[in-house]
DNA sequence: CCTACCGATCGGTAGG
DNA sequence: CCTACCGATCGGTAGG
């Protein structure tokens, strides 16, 4: 993963990889069917991870501006805490079989539309004073997700300041009154 | 620039370029040095573009609002007027020779600069209310950075609109009070 | 998990 | 700009 992380999937051989964990090129095939398998097992657990944390904290916050906080800080801490799944997951699923490109497609709707039903409730409730909802969701999921090109362990922010300071961020960005703002 | 675009770097051959032009591989030799170098034009040029026009946007406005609108505008701008180039220049620029990989490097730099420029004057004036203007200009990096990622050419906003509605986010996260807030 | 190998394809070149 | 080719490397496999 890291190897793909660093160098992309096409510029990774299986002989680099084996390299790594001083093996011969061949004998990868004893634990992989293919290269591609290889690739499919970092995306796919990446998806999931997001899906699932996204889920939880959505059942966890029933109102608006919490949830979507939990969100950001979900996000946050899954990327920092599994850099190379998350690199890999942004980077190289383009370079998947189509029918499993089709299904990290999906995912990440799926994922996405946890954000904006998030904010769309908090338009709906006047949490957010925001113009459009379908925008605003892309600019959240643009703070998050860029985090991977940026965001470095031995930067002097700690992942929870990060997303405390997205979350800063992403009140003013959608209009949340700073006096009720909440904490979470 | 579009091949490079769609399928990445290295899953571009020189035979499927040539094939895209009606020739034989061997004959794109008689246009080009070498392969890196079709990246090479790709990703100095976007990073040229992206430069000349943050710099011109900067001369423009000694306003620090209007100078970050008209930032943010003149990315969206070129973002989606040479959306080919811009793909290839954030996700192939790594697969450049060192040499070419430090350049680009440096002209990132500079670019990012002018956005933390007119971020830090107006968190200095008073223009912006933020915590911390390096974070902030992360994010308002993210915002437009990942544009790339969600824009197309036949959605319904039109790239100005998409400006629009960015800076007006983009004012929200920085705190502009919204009585004060100028057009540009 | 290794050795030895397969066919395919790669970027690039020679000579015209 | 084409034909024909180079050596290198690729993902993957056979047989042990």
């Amino acid at each position: 993963m890291r190897l793909f992380a660093e160098r992309g999937y096409h510029a990774t051989s299986m002989r680099d990889i084996a390299a790594e964990l001083d093996l011969q090129g061949g004998s990868l095939y004893a634990h992989t069917a293919s290269k591609e398998d290889l690739l499919w097992q970092a995306v796919s657990r990446a998806a999931d991870e997001f899906v699932r944390r996204a889920a939880e904290a959505t059942a966890a916050e029933p109102d608006p501006i919490p949830r979507l906080h939990r969100l950001v800080l979900s996000h946050v801490d899954y990327m920092t805490a599994a850099r190379d799944n998350a690199i890999v997951f942004h980077h190289e699923w383009r370079f998947l079989s189509p029918e499993r490109r089709e299904r990290v497609a999906g995912r990440r709707r799926e994922y996405e539309a946890y954000f904006r039903q998030a904010i769309e409730d908090g338009a709906r409730t006047g949490a957010f004073r925001v113009s459009d909802p379908k925008v605003a969701t892309l600019a959240v999921l643009s703070l998050v997700n860029w985090l991977y090109q940026w965001y470095r362990p031995e930067g002097v922010l700690s992942p929870a300041e990060i997303g405390g300071q997205l979350n800063g961020l992403v009140d003013g960005a959608l209009g949340v009154a700073p006096q009720t703002e909440r904490r979470s």
